[in-house]
DNA sequence: ACTATGTCCTGCGAGC
DNA sequence: TGCTCGCAGGACATAG
């Protein structure tokens, strides 16, 4: 499932591969159910669009979009192209000919040639356009430790569940909630109001940290990720708990437990975390 | 203002 | 072998 590191890679990919490159036209299925845009209004706000260029914000995917034609000084404002890849979107880059996938909803045609395609058997990704994006949290590899220890002020909500919260911090996910808190030896029930700055700071570096590496070995691949060249990332291959249910612990080998927190399962070792 | 829980959706793997 | 069933999860809706 995409988090941070992982559309972090798949927005890179998708830079160097369809930057400077012109939609031609735009194929819609019946239902990417965007959430703040019609069909229609996707669609035309794609069409003839360069894409200036592709980021990562939070877990979104942002299209940079500028009109393609030279002339007229464009008063039209430009507007942003924002993909979220829920649990099995992919964006792929495939030749024309190329067989189109199941559950493929998008379809933008490049004037390179090229075909760009959502493909999301789960349906939870999303398509919207937007003049302005601008992820509701803090993206966890900018925030200052004073903000960090802010966003869990007074919250009684387990630090797991903050932690998958957005509004507080952007492009955390299940995964690397549960690495992080294992690394700052924190368990995922834990009142975040609880938690003290010593955890904090521990919790901070240690998300920083694992984001990073994991952003460096291109994603975990689980499922069915793989990034806009259809490689694999291999950072599954570092998880410490997560999925590990009974495996023993790297440091103390005592069994994994996984409980679930929020809905969500979560992975701990009882003895190195408290 | 927070927090907890249910919902969406399909593929896959466990279990019989 | 082949079937059913339950689980997986991000973000929103709803209820408390």
């Amino acid at each position: 499932m995409p988090e941070l590191p992982e559309v972090e890679t798949i927005a890179r990919g998708l830079n160097q591969r369809v930057a400077g490159d012109v939609i031609e036209s735009v194929w819609l299925g019946s239902k990417p159910e965007p959430l703040k845009s019609s069909a229609q209004e996707i669609a035309a706000a794609l069409e003839s669009k360069l894409i200036s260029s592709v980021r990562r914000v939070g877990k979104h995917i942002v299209f940079a979009l500028a009109h393609s034609k030279n002339g007229a000084s464009n008063s039209a404002k430009e507007t942003q192209w924002i993909v979220h890849l829920g649990m099995t979107g992919s964006l792929r880059v495939c030749p024309p000919a190329s067989e189109v996938a199941k559950h493929t909803h998008a379809i933008l045609k490049l004037a390179s040639g090229r075909e760009l395609r959502f493909v999301d058997p789960r349906r939870f990704g999303r398509l919207s356009v937007i003049e302005k994006f601008k992820a509701p949290g803090s993206e966890p590899l900018d925030i200052s430790f004073e903000d960090f220890a802010a966003l869990f002020h007074g919250r009684k909500t387990p630090i797991k569940s903050a932690l998958l919260n957005q509004k507080l911090l952007s492009g955390v996910g299940n995964i690397y909630a549960d690495e992080a808190l294992f690394r700052a030896k924190i368990r995922p029930r834990r009142r975040a109001s609880s938690l003290t700055r010593d955890d904090l700071r521990r919790l901070r570096a240690a998300l920083k940290k694992v984001l990073q590496e994991a952003i460096r070995a291109g994603g975990s691949s689980i499922s069915d990720y793989v990034d806009a060249d259809g490689e694999e990332g291999f950072f599954q291959l570092k998880h410490r708990v997560y999925g590990r249910e009974g495996k023993p612990c790297l440091v103390c080998k005592m069994p994994v437990k996984r409980i679930v927190v929020a809905g969500r399962s979560s992975h701990y070792c009882p003895h190195c975390q408290m």
